[in-house]
DNA sequence: TGTACATCAGTGAACGCGCGTTCACTGATGTAC
DNA sequence: TGTACATCAGTGAACGCGCGTTCACTGATGTAC
């Protein structure tokens, strides 16, 4: 039945955050549209009318999820800070509300171009706001050297989530954030 | 009907292969039973004789794609020379016969204990090949050195694969490249 | 303010399909004599 | 060397299940008067 405006406006942002979760969690073929709807208190069908298939409330997911995350992250003032924050055994420990690049950029080449769209606007952005703390320097030196930071946090919380063995899963996070920390 | 011991060999080898290849290029859910079978020429009902369990095939194709790919790394005599092929757009097009860590990295955090056991070996096994190019020095430090190359690496093929940009794409791996050779 | 009714967010049952797995069976292989 | 037969790699049909999606319907909302 109809709700009112604010309930669906309630709803459509739960089932956004839920489906972010959860698709961070269990990736894209790990999660059906019934878990999805279901983690919202709805069900399957009215994801339909909402948002037209499974695929756009993934990209929707992305880019909401994306959005979010942007508010927690103007809190950090220095890059070893945010790296830091980045390799901790915490970020490891919940990819749900994690990064979306270490959780599901293995699934990207095989998503819709919709859906790869989003993701590469959240490497874009990422990539700005690590420049931005860097000391001032040239803008395009500071993203290639902000695509290579980028590309080590990642690989290392991919790594660090994947092997089964605790101790090198930590040494794997210690490692880069030596690397990356030294290195200035 | 039953084969030759020679033949049923091939079969076995034919399987792991393809399997190895599909698993690469589709991820884990994104290739059935029928799939891999059929892809070595065998029925569904085959793989379950020889190997189990679709998971336990998974297991046994990542230790022999990666038995397989040793053969090959055993010519690479430099550090760099292994840094450039592996960033390389040759390598980020054809997943099928690349690294099984930039490949399904994302997907082993929910595999089974012997996936990821097979899985956490390739990683070792990369690190100790990766550190024998290095210099001689102090084994402790070259493994956790070589660690943070190896994150940079994943992560870069990770994300240039993802985004949907190629000029993006490029600029991940010439930039990881860059810093990797750079940094010695 | 009170009533009539159009709107539309969400329901729930149904769809065809491919999934991973099981198992009775087949028939060429390769051993025993 | 030739024959009888046990072995067993692979077949193929069937299983229940959950997938993504469709659609006729519901009924509270919120607008028009």
């Amino acid at each position: 039945m109809k709700v009112s405006r604010e309930q669906a406006a309630e709803n459509r942002e739960l089932i956004l955050t839920q489906a972010a979760r959860l698709f961070r969690e269990k990736g894209v073929l790990g999660v059906g549209v019934d878990a999805l709807t279901e983690a919202a208190g709805l069900t399957a069908g009215s994801l339909y009318s909402r948002f037209g298939s499974k695929e756009k409330l993934l990209a929707e997911s992305l880019t909401h999820g994306h959005a979010l995350s942007q508010s927690k992250a103007a809190g950090v003032k220095t890059l070893n800070e945010a790296i830091s924050m980045y390799l901790s055994p915490a970020h490891r420990d919940n990819p749900g509300s994690g990064c979306f690049m270490a959780a599901l950029g293995c699934d990207m080449p095989r998503q819709s171009k919709e859906v790869r769209a989003s993701f590469t606007q959240i490497v874009r952005t990422n990539v700005i706001n690590l420049a931005r703390l860097l000391p001032i320097g040239r803008k395009r030196q500071d993203e290639d050297q902000v695509l290579s930071t980028i590309a080590t946090m990642v690989g290392a919380m991919v790594l660090a989530r994947a092997v089964d063995d605790p101790t090198l899963s930590n040494r794997i996070l210690t490692a880069a954030r030596t690397q990356l920390i030294e290195q200035k």
